[in-house]
DNA sequence: CATACATGTAAGAAAATATCACATCATTTA
DNA sequence: TAAATGATGTGATATTTTCTTACATGTATG
């Protein structure tokens, strides 16, 4: 359903609501985009506009908090999250060339002598 | 999904958000509202917040408007609404008397005969 | 103890919203 | 046709919300 992931991130919400809905401060909301943690938008008049997806990101990083877990740290997991999701995305996008292709073959005769693949990222299959 | 409807009446919009979510005007919101016609909820300090479910309705009264009925046929519209919700909600809350039983006991046996109920309103069955 | 981290708080400016009043323009009615 | 009505625009002014910036605070850590 693309409708419904259209609505999470669309940015309706003021940080007054956003402070109710997640129970922070204004100034732990600001804090947190400060720290590259969140990223509400900007309307035309400088306001901070949330959407549903950005609420979640806020109670998650209030979660990792509570767990003890301090800002640099939560700054680390989302900048491998975002890594993993980029390598996905260019797993998804990159057609396989000529040289992937033999490398491939390659790999499955070896395999069939019972060796291992020596590579690491795994190409689509299909 | 219970959750689901409280997440869509929650009043978590500004007038600012649904004016472009609805594409009104500010002016057009607050008509509607001193006509009665929609309810937004106030915030402690006074300003209107909407609910996904209070746009849905502003959407509708737009819709009505361009159709050609004016605000007065609208609100008709929704008092009849209302009566229909209020009488189903009585239908479903009142209990069983004796007599409701006894009418519908006689009734089956009517229906055996091939007759039909005289009774508008259908009593949960369950 | 000195530092860093997460948050509180205060000041002042700018933006958003409130209400109220009057204007406008089209349609209906007397 | 003049007058009334209905839906919306516009302007003034007050209040609320949010913004940025700066400094304060308490707790943990080296």
């Amino acid at each position: 359903m693309k409708e419904k992931e259209l609505r999470r991130s669309l940015a309706v919400l003021p940080i007054g609501t956003v402070m109710k809905l997640a129970n922070l401060t204004a100034r732990q909301i600001r804090y947190y985009e400060e720290q590259g943690l969140s990223h509400p938008e900007r309307n035309a008049g400088n306001r901070r506009m949330f959407s549903l997806n950005d609420v979640d990101r806020l109670l998650e990083i209030k979660d990792y908090l509570a767990a003890g877990i301090n800002i640099a740290g939560i700054k680390e997991i989302y900048a491998q999250q975002q890594q993993k999701a980029k390598q996905q995305a260019a797993d998804l996008a990159r057609p396989l060339t000529d040289n992937d292709v033999r490398q491939i073959l390659h790999d499955e005769f070896l395999n069939i002598g019972g060796f291992k693949s020596k590579h690491g990222p795994e190409f689509p299959t299909h």
